[in-house]
DNA sequence: CCACTATTTCAATTGTATTTGAAATAATGG
DNA sequence: CCATTATTTCAAATACAATTGAAATAGTGG
């Protein structure tokens, strides 16, 4: 379990230091910010500016985490996701529901093909393109948030 | 329940259509492009076209979903929103964190602001901003999504 | 090998997001 | 009201992503 996991439901820090009496712990990275009081305790108290870089995960995670959301950025290709979602496909019939012009498709599905979203094998004339186990799984956790929001 | 969602774990039309003999059902929507036959007959098997377009949501839907994964489709924003689920924090120590001119910081929290997942409010000459519930279910969820991938 | 279809690649253009630095706003304390 | 600090806004410049149409690739069937 990395370090910067927080269970959710735990009391942050923050609010721990809402509802303790006030400390005054002076940390020494945060010495030289003056910062509301509220924010310099529950700050100090996780260890300052360090002890907050402690407990988010590196920046590598989110360089990863980016290029897969920003695949999902577009609702054409959104769109491509969950009709892969109903089963694999060739491009010709992904083509007759988007409507878009072959090469844009071919971008789009480029896009996802290289965030590991989906992939095509080839069969004949066609090429087939199914989604990964991976995007499956996070659509289906993702169609469940938004379906939940709005009706 | 909407009509597109899929329960996990049961098996796709298409699955079933691979096992099944071949029924070559003919749907008017399909029957002009011609297309693979396990395509077509899983295809035909859940409507054609129109079929594959009512079990998926509505553009709108994945126009929404587009505005969530362009906010966090930026390295940057990403390590915002994980500071702000370790408590609330001042722009000033966010800044000191993530080390880049004011202006361009704001920008981003702006970002973060239009799309629902941050709010910030005002405390003297300080604005504090924190995680908004939405974002910060769906940033465990997806950090331990990837924080599972990769060690 | 040829003609045909499905799909991708490419280079040029267009459009959108990000960065930058200067100026504006807003709260504070004197 | 003034000087100070924290933060935002704005317009111009830069960088990046998406669109377009033409040309290339790759498989099929004759």
């Amino acid at each position: 379990m990395p370090k910067w996991y927080i269970e959710p439901g735990i009391l942050s820090l923050f609010e721990m230091a809402r509802q303790v009496s006030r400390p005054r712990i002076t940390c020494k990275d945060i010495e030289d910010l003056s910062i509301p009081t509220e924010i310099a305790d529950s700050l100090c108290s996780c260890g300052g500016i360090e002890g907050l870089v402690d407990r988010i995960p590196s920046d590598d995670l989110f360089i990863e985490m980016r290029g897969w959301y920003q695949a999902c950025a577009d609702p054409v290709r959104l769109k491509i996701l969950s009709l892969l979602m109903v089963q694999p496909l060739c491009v010709c019939v992904i083509k007759s529901v988007v409507k878009m012009a072959d090469s844009k498709l071919s971008y789009h599905l480029t896009i996802l093909k290289k965030a590991g979203m989906i992939e095509g094998y080839q069969q004949g004339n066609y090429i087939i393109y199914q989604i990964t186990q991976d995007a499956k799984c996070f659509m289906e956790e993702e169609l469940r948030r938004f379906g939940r929001n709005k009706r």
